[in-house]
DNA sequence: GCAGAAATGAGGAACGTACCTCAAAAATGG
DNA sequence: CCATTTTTGAGGTACGTTCCTCATTTCTGC
């Protein structure tokens, strides 16, 4: 009737508590033949082990280190913020976060801080980084101490990390991709993309996808090389003008990171708002007023507060050495236009 | 440094362990002042009820009890099989499910279950039902006996349910609508909607929210009258293949409920596959199915596994009279395309 | 068959909270 | 000021697990 607890294992299997334990906890100096007998009686009895006993026998508390650049960019900045609201809801399971910030193009700062995390001290690490050598190699050493890094939102493929948590920024392009396409039925002409920069791997990936969908499936579309803007709004302007001008047949635009307030300050300017079809990604009080405003016709965004929730539980179930809910740590590649927007209330509630 | 416990808050309210028992749990018998007293002391020191040692001492577990209909629909057994993964889940935190089917259309049966549930065993219950007055008194009677009651899927707004579990379908109707609208780009012709039945309080606000968008925005575009298919194969046969003759310009089939097998079936038949824009509800095999062939276009999803999850944690959260996290328990209205169909193992790895 | 190593048993303390009892102190009413 | 009631204190046990020590048993190789 009741659940069954390690002294029911014990005397299902016929061992000492100790041993239960021993074996529970892959604690080393018992016979193989005994752990099955162990986990036989587990299997029977159908045990599963109350973690909030678990924990507060432990006495651990977790402290996690995040590490996030420190750009204006309003995806970061809504990220830290859910992290943050995160953390207050894992504190009640002994978790803690240490949100720790690094100026967006300073590696070295980024290093040091890496650097500077201790086995003693932290139980994990989650950072969002571009994947260099320097990145590299802090994470490196820190696996190597034991200490489990998960890579949030961007991927960091070629380093140890233990774990991914983000979309695929592949599919993520096929997706805008096919949103373009579709929403461009009957039409012909350019597509223009803008970037901030295409050294992120973010950017790299979702344009090759966002290629080649329209490619396969929209061929009368044609995409243009990327604009770079690096942040800055007149770069958007300069080029993105000249391309209006002179291609003449430009049918949609498909923003790979930030830039709405400036593309739609230009196409105010020019008299052309809502004349083309405009995808954009993740979503912040920018994409969001232009959704509202039908500027913006469809956002393709990854969940900030699932994704700062998830870090930490992952982080967590690493640190504890214990399986992952794939299921549940699955993120979605989410499609949003003005109907499906959610309400604007991402704060927590306490 | 360490997070305090009740014995700092005692010793920094001045008084004993007892006292601040009684006033943290609510016990009578302390003078008003003293209660002050131990709730400044809380602030002060941002002292957390470390839940886990709570509930291992409460030695409290909770049967919730979970309420399906046991149609043949994809969906519902999605639901179920995710309901079941999520209560393995809740088992470690003490949390256990009962899963009661009921003949899809027998609301007595329903009641009769509903009936049996006792304060005394159940700790809160979830339900996917319809809105009639036999439901409205069975939740009626459950809440009056303090077992708290959540709307699972499809809400009853007017029961005295504590909480809803489910996306809001005017919403996924208008979503559904906006698709359809860009999707037919450029085409004039009617809209045919088809659905199980209109009976369902979902059915009828997708319908709704479907048609202001269609009307608003897209007014070239027709929308007929729904088809209604009690789950059978011929009756949409009958129906559609009458509209597809006679109208002549269907662009686009809008499906409420089921019936997308049936519906490629027909369209193969005719040679008309991939002819139309078809936008659907709920992610199932068939529709997985039908995304992947390119026969649908797009699907109004909501997440089984968060449906699950987010229902049995909300349940446990008012058993415990505990706050709920509404931005993790919101659910989205998710957009699925062939390009972000998640990967089809939805079996949870334990 | 014996020494040494490996495996197991027995028992206890601790984690933070809930909940109980009984006694002592403080407040209250007359 | 006394009797009565109310409030508070002190101390204990329990929840299920972890983790520790020390003793005992069982294996292993020679």
């Amino acid at each position: 009737m009741t659940r069954p607890t390690v002294i029911d294992i014990a005397r299902e299997a016929g061992v000492s508590l100790a041993t239960v334990d021993r074996v529970l906890n892959a604690r080393p100096g018992v016979r193989a033949k005994t752990i099955t007998a162990v986990n036989e009686a587990v299997a029977r009895l159908g045990y599963v082990r109350d973690i909030a006993a678990a924990n507060l026998a432990r006495g651990r508390s977790y402290r996690m280190a995040v590490l996030l650049p420190d750009s204006d960019s309003q995806f970061t900045e809504t990220l830290a913020s859910a992290l943050r609201d995160a953390a207050t809801l894992a504190a009640a399971s002994r978790t803690e976060m240490l949100l720790l910030r690094y100026p967006a193009e300073d590696l070295h700062a980024l290093a040091a801080h890496l650097a500077a995390l201790q086995a003693d001290d932290i139980a994990g690490v989650a950072l969002m980084a571009p994947e260099t050598p320097v990145v590299r190699d802090a994470i490196r050493r820190l696996r190597s101490e034991g200490i489990p890094v998960v890579a949030l939102g961007s991927d960091l493929p070629n380093t140890a990390r233990d774990h991914f948590v983000g979309i695929d920024s592949h599919a993520a392009g096929r997706t805008a991709g096919t949103l373009m396409g579709k929403f461009c039925r009957g039409l012909s002409g350019q597509i223009v993309v803008v970037a901030d920069s295409m050294q992120l791997r973010d950017s790299i990936e979702r344009r090759r996808g966002f290629d080649e969908v329209m490619l396969e499936r929209f061929p009368s579309l044609k995409v243009l090389p990327t604009i770079e803007t690096h942040g800055r709004a007149e770069a958007l302007h300069e080029a993105l003008a000249a391309r209006l001008d002179t291609a003449g047949g430009v049918v949609g635009i498909y923003l790979l990171g930030s830039g709405h307030r400036a593309l739609a300050a230009l196409l105010r300017a020019r008299g052309e708002l809502g004349r083309h079809v405009v995808i954009g990604h993740e979503l912040t009080p920018h994409t969001r007023a232009a959704l509202l405003a039908g500027h913006l016709d469809a956002v393709i965004a990854q969940n900030p507060g699932h994704l700062a929730r998830s870090a930490l539980r992952v982080l967590r179930a690493k640190a504890e050495r214990q399986p992952i809910d794939e299921g549940q740590e699955r993120l979605r590649i989410e499609v949003v236009i003005r109907e499906n927007l959610p309400p604007e209330s991402y704060t927590a509630t306490f």
